[in-house]
DNA sequence: ATTTATTCATTTGTATACAAACTGTATTCA
DNA sequence: TGAATACAGTTTGTATACAAATGAATAAAT
């Protein structure tokens, strides 16, 4: 009945990195954890470590682990590997997907739909969350799946402000529409189209990230990577 | 003077695991090796969740730990992958790197050179591997850094075979003909030379795969990764 | 008053004992 | 004979006690 509490332990630290519950850089105290969710220290340090190497958290010798932060230098880095990733993991997905998984891609952005017409920011951003991750299950690479997820780690705490504060209206169903032109390419395996559809939809959330959290001062620097190759 | 033995623990591993003194798949044994080492199975088990994290070692619930497995599967998906991300490593190394770095890979790439002057297969293969971590390093990017060391792991892996049977003449030179141009692209800033190279020289090492250790059997599914865009 | 030591409380890291799970062998039953 | 099951030995996973390291607060010194 009690499911693996270590699976438990681990999804929910997630969840509250994903849905920026927890700070980016806040402090995790291992004692309170572990009396909290009935496990000692050695597995939960186990589960500290895992996440650590995934992105969720950072560790340093002899110091408390924390979440992992949120830098103006870790923008700059994510605004430069962004658009390369994505788009690969669409095209893989495309060239290798199975219909099982199409038919999973499909509920998953089901409910997606559903999410966004309720007000519920975090609802939005996690179903926007499985969407792209399943996406990446597709693609099948082992080698860009570490990059990919740590990517959307930091994309989905980024889009937080966003899809807490927008309304179901325009560039909400704009994002929903690029994630039906996906399956559809995923699906019928135009490699190409998915590709492209990656750049369009990451040009999207580009322009929310300038919209509501870019800081002024990094907009220049950002400039030459969004437009494409810096000369 | 006896330094961390984690890190010593760890950094043998990776050692063993990158020259093939331990095969792809091999067991590893928990108590033999915190005998061996000094170390209680509890730091131990952290090391390899760190390493298994990077990619050097792989693990299941309630099984063995052991060293990653090289499967027809995986080069497959290395092949799909290495290109694009050895080139945005090396672009981005020749947009952010310092002098001090630059410095460090010459000396590296010196290194290289006088192992490849040796017989020594595995210092050959050690020290290439060296300089491409460099590369990642000066590239100063989070996000892409685990999938090229993901890669690098593999590559050098595979490359054992060629660096252990190969004399110091003719793609030996080529290799670190442009291991030398590569450090004049990134010291002068030239982030598209330094793109092509990495292209250029992962060209070559496809032909050292094709060549050595390529099963007849992948060749042809291969080739259409290998010109570049698949249609 | 500011800086430098020193102490102590808190937290992280390690060792070890114990519990749970798996693997292979032997035994039972069809 | 072959399959299924039960058992034993080994290995992995967890709890807990202890050691080491850190940082904050106090005391000492310039």
């Amino acid at each position: 009945m009690t499911k693996d509490k270590k699976q438990q332990l681990s999804e929910a630290i997630q969840h509250n990195v994903l849905t920026l519950q927890w700070a980016p850089g806040q402090d995790l105290d291992e004692s309170s954890l572990s009396l909290q969710f009935g496990l000692s220290r050695t597995p939960l340090r186990e589960v500290f470590r895992d996440l650590a190497g995934q992105g969720f958290l950072s560790q340093k010798q002899h110091r408390n682990t924390r979440v992992a932060e949120l830098s103006h230098q870790t923008l700059r880095e994510f605004f430069q590997a962004a658009p390369m990733i994505y788009s690969a993991i669409m095209r893989l997905a495309a060239e290798n997907r199975t219909s099982a998984q199409v038919q999973q891609l499909e509920v998953i952005q089901d409910d997606f739909e559903q999410a966004l017409a309720s007000a519920d920011g975090q609802a939005r951003s996690l179903a926007n969350h499985r969407f792209h991750k399943q996406t990446a299950l597709m693609a099948n690479n082992r080698y860009l799946l570490p990059s990919f997820e740590r990517l959307l780690i930091d994309h989905t705490r980024i889009g937080q402000t966003f899809f807490r504060t927008a309304g179901p209206d325009q560039p909400m169903s704009e994002a929903s529409d690029h994630h039906r032109q996906m399956i559809a390419a995923i699906s019928v395996g135009d490699v190409a189209r998915a590709g492209d559809l990656a750049i369009e939809h990451w040009n999207l959330s580009r322009a929310q990230f300038a919209q509501f959290v870019m800081p002024q001062s990094l907009d220049v620097n950002l400039g030459q990577w969004i437009q494409g190759e810096p000369s």
